[in-house]
DNA sequence: CGGCGCTAGTTGCATTCGCAATCAAACAGC
DNA sequence: GCTGTTTGATTGCGAATGCAACTAGCGCCG
């Protein structure tokens, strides 16, 4: 919320509560059909994507925006649940592993199909095909430099 | 984060990653200012747009796109730091109206230059008008749709 | 009026989060 | 090779969150 004049801070405004209600709805899916959180599936989704299903803790933090500490946290409770174990890495001592289980594989694709017709519900279904591009064109414009500044 | 082919999930994904690395940098930015964090914003920010710069603890709630609960720790804190005052609601003795004091507009004030200037260097700097204008106009759509429904 | 249900708000409790401190391994300089 | 510094990961602790239970006031219907 901001006070709304100028284009760009109405659509900041938009923005944000956009996802805040999104979120919340996708959220409430997962709880309706007994799944865990988008937190657990952003962390699932990341291994999966990546080489051999595994990523050491700092890189996963990174890719899902979230605190070191918390991503230790997160990975202990997934651990604990049998989606991910943590290996230590040969090449560095100080690093450790996470990586995918094909329970965890599992849990992500049953995720997914819950996930998915949430965004097309409530998303995909009021965005045309070309303001899909746009949209997904100006938010990689901002999260590379996010990403590649300081 | 979602297996991206269609440019649909595509701008999901990035979407939410934009949001996160976004509001990641506008709270480090107020902390850096010693200003409180954003939920605190929303709040103020809120009450300073309603009639008398009041509103009723759900609708405050609905609005700023927090639980019940937590709407009311929130209230509690703000209070407790001067912000805002509680008081009863004569037309329904369940009610109790939120109301912004001075010390909370100036506050929110003060961290709007700070906010103003994030939203600017991070988001707004990357979106053209004609961006930005689209990029209000789908999320007005989502949020209507959103806040109707169910 | 009296009881039943509904709504507004708060609170208890368990979980989660963020920050600072800690520990261990790597690395740089001498 | 030894020491000081940096980096990766974890942990302790206080704060914040979500959910369910609880209290109190409104309103309806008999």
């Amino acid at each position: 919320m901001s006070p709304a004049l100028d284009p760009r801070q109405r659509a900041w405004a938009r923005f944000v509560t956009a996802h805040a209600l999104l979120v919340e709805r996708v959220e409430a899916a997962l709880v309706e059909a007994e799944l865990p959180s988008l937190d657990w599936y952003d962390l699932l989704w990341s291994l999966e994507n990546a080489e051999h299903g595994r990523m050491r803790m700092a890189d996963l933090a990174d890719k899902t925006v979230v605190s070191r500490s918390n991503v230790t946290r997160l990975a202990d409770r997934l651990e604990t649940a049998g989606l991910v174990v943590r290996m230590s890495c040969p090449q560095d001592g100080r690093s450790t592993f996470c990586v995918i289980t094909d329970k965890g594989r599992a849990l992500r694709a049953r995720m997914w199909t819950v996930y998915r017709k949430q965004i097309e519900g409530l998303f995909g279904r009021h965005v045309a095909a070309r303001e899909a591009e746009e949209l997904a064109a100006v938010f990689e414009r901002i999260i590379s430099r996010l990403r590649s500044k300081t």
